[in-house]
DNA sequence: CTGAAAGCGCTTACAG
DNA sequence: CTGAAAGCGCTTACAG
């Protein structure tokens, strides 16, 4: 059994109200030597306040949940690391759960969050897996962002995504492309339709139409991008630009492209999304656009603990993006 | 404020001891009817036990935390995802801190872990940044498993490296390569220097002496492993094959040849290690080591949470690997 | 089968 | 500046 306040207080011959003083470290009045006898009991005993004990009776868990479609996808762990890094910093600590995309595992998920009693809750991804009991989470008093999913009832932030598929868009046209074909993410992922949405937007403004037959959905893995760039260029008329979702699928577009015996960006120019850390070690380079991942971690938390502890109305933010020109689009001739 | 367990004893006329005996759900004897009031009353207060009492009462968190070096690496959360994983379906829920190898961030984020009584500690990573308190993990009960670590202090779950730098080895002997250059993790990883070990095991088993000069450090990172191979290829006799220690310094080191105009696997053979999901999708394909770091996160939470309860001795388990066979180290001519 | 009561380890008015 | 006591929301012997 560690040792309890009650120990210290004996150990230190005061009560266990001035050992939670001075254990708390607040700006309490505590006379000077009365807190180093406290002090030296506490070290003696190597005591360690109980976190529930505490949580209970200040009604703060000082934990904050995070729920992702799925930890073993590197964006989403990054993304925690960014709350992570504020969340410990202001004295709390992260408490993470995988959805899997499932709305039974989510629901758990949130379940389980909710009896823990979390103080923040931030909730990643654009799917619509998570459902959020809101008359329960104003009960527990639990403030929630959203991260990379739109609504009005709490506080989001999102990526510019249709901004960045704009600039992909423009950027493209420039180089001279009319045929650009879409490697999508998986269905009903916002950022990709919004991705999609700015790149139609530049197209359009440059009178150009796209059609549905230039996109292709890849499921964000690699896997999934190789496939569409295949059924993409297979097309009456293949594009000679492919603008993939992710840096992952890029990667995947790459595969097929080389085993069709077609050069990237001679043939075929090619752009990502995400800027990961390889794709500056892909030949050709990778062209991408450049999110922090971490930096939507941060904003995050920053709006749920902000140390008012007053709730407010929802906020929104949104993170920019930067587009990285290397190799792959062609603008850089090798 | 969220129902309470006396609000839901008052909305549905019993004691709240009936009412703890309904909402645990085990098989203590209820009547029927008493049963199916307390169920109806927790159902209409939407009544969620207070995790904090519970752990406080039970003397249990129901909290598992997890120290890895950093988790937007992502070989750590894929772990921690095996952790998870098994940890919920026991009941458990996650709690998870990143010391990016900094002994100070590391106390504190044990001190954090110990504060909220974390059941179980699973520290992952060969570092030796994580110092744990051993007097204090067991006056709380802690149960510590350390993932890729070697002691005998704890239980661990490690990867083959040195069975796998071994095979590495032989296979390039095999395809005739007498000088294996090794891209190193960063300095002190011992997987990384198990895997060395192995390489160099086979090679003194054909008679072949592996010289210092012919090992880089890598970092783990892209560039760590650009660099390291071009200073490899740099030395008075360069290598004709290259061993990289990850997936990841393997992707820079394809780079840095291509950039030398040197051919993978023609040239220079190139092995990798951990076979990350792109791996199959680089062109070459890489060769490289299949390790599941999910299966590591699972064995790791096997042994903490194995239901007895009962702490027992130390067990040492070891996770297998498997070497997958591609186009960079020449073995299958494309 | 059901309940009254003590207790888990803290914090925090309240009184002095 | 210090302490006695109530209370946070549960569980669990103990008694019936």
């Amino acid at each position: 059994m560690p040792a309890t306040i009650r120990d210290v207080a004996a150990e230190a011959g005061v009560s266990v109200a001035t050992v939670s003083r001075v254990a708390s470290g607040g700006d309490y009045p505590i006379g000077a030597e009365t807190k180093a006898k406290v002090l030296a009991a506490i070290e003696r005993l190597n005591y360690r306040p109980n976190g529930m004990a505490k949580g209970l009776t200040q009604r703060n868990s000082r934990l904050v949940g995070v729920v992702a479609p799925d930890m073993s996808n590197p964006y989403y762990p990054e993304i925690t690391r960014g709350i992570e890094d504020v969340a410990t910093a202001r004295g709390y600590q992260v408490l993470s759960c995988s959805t899997d995309r499932d709305p039974g595992r989510a629901r758990s998920s949130i379940d389980a969050l909710l009896a823990k009693r979390v103080a923040a809750l931030a909730v990643i991804g654009g799917g619509d897996e998570v459902v959020l009991p809101d008359g329960d989470l104003e009960a527990y008093g639990t403030e929630v962002v959203m991260i990379g999913r739109a609504t009005r009832r709490f506080s989001t932030v999102r990526v510019e995504n249709a901004e960045a598929g704009q600039e992909v868009g423009r950027h493209l046209l420039a180089l001279g492309h009319r045929s650009i074909g879409f490697v999508a993410g998986h269905r009903g992922s916002s950022a990709s339709d919004e991705r999609l949405r700015g790149l139609r937007r530049a197209l359009k403004d440059a009178g150009v139409e796209h059609r549905s037959d230039q996109v292709a959905n890849g499921d964000y893995t690699e896997a999934g991008g190789y496939d569409a760039t295949r059924r993409l260029m297979h097309a009456s008329a293949p594009p000679s630009a492919i603008f993939a979702a992710s840096d992952r699928m890029a990667i995947g577009a790459l595969a097929a492209l080389r085993d069709m015996q077609l050069r990237v960006p001679d043939d075929v120019a090619l752009v990502g999304f995400d800027d990961i850390p390889m794709a500056e070690y892909l030949r050709p380079a990778l062209t991408t656009v450049s999110v922090s991942a971490h930096r939507l971690g941060t904003e995050a938390m920053g709006l749920l603990l902000d140390g008012t502890g007053r709730p407010r109305r929802p906020q929104h933010l949104r993170v920019r993006t930067r587009m990285v020109i290397r190799e792959s689009c062609g603008a850089r001739r090798t």
